[in-house]
RNA sequence: GGAGAGUUGGCAGAGUGGUAAUGCACCGGACUCGAAAUCCGGCGAACCGGCUAAUACCGGCGCACGAGUUCGAAUCUCGUACUCUCCUCCA
């Protein structure tokens, strides 16, 4: 959410950026007309209010001294009637200015390119040497499948499309994987955390998923309370200091959790249908900060760091990219974007997602810090996958592949295998 | 799932229809060489609006949250959330 003081004080400015995340200018006119009637009709009640406060000690005083106020009484009865309908009418604007209020994008970077969609995006670096082969590599769902370390049909019959079974060592190189993301975040002095899966909608409010994106995500319906599967750890981790203020010697807070994470999917049909590129459910390790206003920059850079050095360390070759103001997402000032290489799609495809939503989630969610002067400050919050464990052990599968259909282990992971280097026909079942 | 109790300023804790006590803490002052103790005074979250150079001032709001009754609600009514205790159930 922005700040409504900013819009009053510099639309021309804002409509200017935001017009670069698609939001017309005549959005915002709305919004500031609103906003004025909205403070003329606040004066106005208030008015009525302190006067009525005041009468109000009056005749507490008379009724003390045994006399009569009846006459008072009927006269602050119109008052009364008055106040309650200005107060309607108030509640009225205010939600009309809390409706565009809080479908409005965050202010992007004045850095990021700018465009409407993904082709505006710009490589910022690259890593890592592509693979080579003397044969044709394969694609991971073929790789996992001849190995019988993924099954898909198995899935489909069970739950249905966009699921799978991972099996034997599959399992057990999803599990290395996350356990190696794990610790190596928490040497980066990332608390890990073990968060709900479900959460309100308060919450799914705060990182700013609702009220714009409900059809992106599974709800339950228990009851009268709805919960909805978490599509990302950001959720539960930015909102755990959701209506409160830290002090300023806790910043910065550094989370990391590993989580499944469940999305529909919708509009996305026919696009990745194969493999572990797109599921309605996977496991992700998040990072999540919450910082000081003027450290969010610098924090991005290192949390960006942070999710490179996993897939350096894993020896993928990846390249990052600063999303455009048009691809980036609803709550973030600026996004990188790290994609790994994919050798059978021949492309690089995204795998971690890096954001400095400033204080735009923190608004939302009322996260705020007391500085050594007593006052109090929204803090910036940032988040990064580091990094979406699926789509790594795609890429694992296919740039580790052999030509005979095994796959060769990184070596930070094989102590994670339990000295297993290479998975084989033969091994596959992690049995032997 | 059943029953009961609770939720007031940073903490503790009064207050059952008429300006939210008091203590600790905090800030200022007195005393003192200085400090502690003591005394005096003060502020009391956060948010919103007005006026602004202003974190100054004025006002609103504010006693878990929401609605209602009333001239007026921390106080009465209804609903919700959470916490605690007991029973039941349970990985």
């Amino acid at each position: 959410m922005l700040d409504m003081k900013v819009i009053r004080e510099k639309p021309d400015w804002i409509k200017d950026r935001l017009g670069t995340r698609g939001i017309k200018p005549e959005e915002i006119d709305e919004l500031l007309t609103l906003d004025q009637q909205r403070r003329e009709k606040i004066t106005a009640t208030e008015d009525l209010k302190a006067k009525r406060n005041k009468v109000s000690d009056q005749i507490a005083e008379v009724k003390r001294a045994k006399g009569d106020a009846s006459e008072t009484i009927a006269e602050m009865r119109q008052v009364g009637g008055q106040i309650k309908q200005l107060d309607k009418e108030l509640a009225e604007l205010e939600e009309k200015v809390r409706y565009i209020l809080v479908r409005l994008p965050n202010i992007p970077k004045e850095d990021v390119p700018i465009g409407p969609n993904e082709d505006y995006n710009k490589e910022v670096r690259k890593w890592g040497t592509l693979p080579t082969w003397d044969f044709t590599p394969k694609p991971h769902w073929d790789i996992g499948e001849a190995l019988g370390i993924l099954d898909w049909d198995r899935a489909a019959k069970v739950t249905g499309a966009r699921f799978v079974y991972y099996k034997g060592l599959g399992s057990r190189l999803e599990r290395a994987v996350y356990n190696f993301m794990l610790d190596e975040h928490q040497k980066e002095g990332y608390e890990e955390i073990i968060p709900p899966y479900l959460v309100n909608k308060d919450s799914m409010f705060g990182t700013g998923q609702f009220p714009k994106f409900t059809k992106d995500v599974y709800t339950i319906i228990d009851e009268d309370e709805p919960l909805t599967l978490i599509p990302t750890a950001e959720v539960p981790l930015t909102n755990y200091y959701r209506g409160e203020i830290l002090d300023e010697k806790q910043l910065p807070v550094y989370f990391t959790a590993l989580t499944p994470c469940f999305r529909s999917e919708a509009g996305s049909a026919g696009r990745d249908t194969r493999g572990l590129i797109r599921m309605h459910q996977f496991n992700k390790v998040e990072m999540v900060k919450y910082v000081k206003p003027e450290e969010s920059w610098n924090e991005l850079e290192k949390l960006t760091n942070d999710a490179e050095e996993i897939l350096q360390k894993l020896k993928l070759p990846y390249h990052v990219i600063t999303l455009s103001t048009g691809d980036a997402s609803f709550t973030s000032a600026k996004t990188y974007d790290l994609e790994v290489w994919i050798p059978a799609q021949d492309t690089y495809r995204e795998i971690s997602s890096c954001s400095n939503c400033t204080d735009f989630q923190a608004r939302r969610a009322q996260i705020r810090y007391r500085d050594a002067d007593g006052k109090v400050h929204l803090v910036h919050t940032l988040n990064g996958s580091g990094l979406a464990v699926g789509r790594t052990v795609a890429a694992i599968l296919e740039n580790y592949q052999n030509e005979d259909g095994s796959v060769t282990i990184p070596d930070v992971l094989v102590p994670y295998m339990h000295g297993i280097t290479k998975i084989t026909k033969e091994n596959a079942n992690g049995l032997n």
